[in-house]
DNA sequence: ACAAACCGTTAGGACTGCTAATAATACGAT
DNA sequence: ATCGTATTATTAGCAGTCCTAACGGTTTGT
């Protein structure tokens, strides 16, 4: 009976949690991305062409994917061979400018529906609990970003079109400046296109009165 | 103003949030694993390794890790070649058992380490909050089984020696027959090592009852 | 104008991951 | 008992991932 069930703290079990998701998600990716003639990483890189509209350089695209310049170049360079993604010297001649090809986002739409079955498996937990479960993600992406564990993310709460908790309806109390309208806490993004990074005092304090709430 | 904010439904954005988390994760096991001289899935092997008491088929921890037997038996010999895990003939002599050495015992421990860092962002949430995304996890986990989308996992739900909510308590509702112990939601887990899978019928009721009265 | 910094690419190497084919063993049905 | 089928792990072969280091252009600062 040597009992201590508590041994293991709970961010110990969640992250083991997580870690199985990411397990899943990987396994999946592969097999979406074969689906589509392609390969995990590829897909995240065309999607994440895709959801530019104007074009992205190699250097930021490779930092916000986690991967080393090299990497990018390499499954960039693939994808050009397949016709997928179109590239043009930057107005700095050093640099490259990326664009998805017509072909391309087509795939990419493909490619990204593998996260369809997540999405199914989310639909298990009722509204409250994935508004709950949206603004935990939030703040552990928010505070993964703030140590320097991934790069800045196209959130809500780092966005300068964002003001946290203006209105009183409890139930949008958020409001968006770009397209003007309130919103509550499920429709919180984490990546959104029209995204604008917002200066540093501006994001700490929005950050800050985001988290006070809640 | 376009505007139509709620065009993309909770489940899309929070499957985007699990997507760069698990970019994250992915990123960091590389580095956490290549300090400890080995490799992200190397790593994943030994330390699901490490975990098993009596060691494991090849065959079986391929498919824990939702991996193919080829890719297994390849990232084995790695760990043999360097020493970290031994190799056995089983009692069907086609299968081999595979356990950690004392050597491998001390690399598990530094590679599985990594996940401190997540560990870290997870402390910013309350217990409260921690105890629902764990629920929430758990829920997820557990639908992703039932689809087939991963193999199954030791979470005390699927436990024969897990009975829920049959204490008054409502700290500690659930039991653990093993440890013969009271309970709480926050300390259900994901991996145990003493998780004995129940029967069919057993398991879907124990869900059953879970799910209801959450 | 010239050194320093920066951008993307190339080179080289270890590893991941797949499918298909293979050898050895086990099991099942005659 | 034995013949065929299934299972287990491995090998072979291939494309892709991912790294660091070294490299040539380009821009920038002084």
């Amino acid at each position: 009976m040597a009992a201590k069930l508590p041994l293991e703290p709970a961010a110990r079990r969640i992250a083991a949690g997580l870690g199985r998701l990411a397990l899943a998600l990987k396994a999946k990716a592969w097999r979406g991305a074969a689906d589509a003639g392609i390969t995990p990483t590829q897909g995240e890189l065309l999607s994440r062409l895709a959801e530019s509209e104007g074009g992205m350089r190699l250097g930021d695209i490779a930092r916000e994917l986690g991967i080393s310049a090299p990497t990018a170049s390499d499954a960039i360079a693939t994808l050009v061979s397949k016709s997928l993604v179109e590239k043009q010297q930057g107005a700095d001649k050093r640099s490259v400018t990326l664009r998805v090809s017509r072909k391309g986002r087509g795939i990419a739409a493909r490619a990204g529906d593998w996260t369809s079955f997540l999405a199914e498996s989310l639909a298990t937990l009722t509204p409250a609990e994935q508004a709950a479960f949206l603004q935990s993600l939030m703040k552990i992406v928010r505070n993964m970003q703030l140590r320097g564990d991934i790069s800045p993310q196209r959130m809500c709460v780092t966005c300068s079109h964002f003001r946290a908790f203006v209105h009183v309806d409890a139930a949008k109390p958020h409001h968006c400046a770009f397209v003007d309208e309130a919103f509550g806490p499920v429709a919180l993004r984490l990546n959104c296109s029209d995204h604008l990074e917002a200066e540093g005092e501006q994001q700490k304090t929005a950050w800050e009165t985001f988290l006070a709430a809640s």
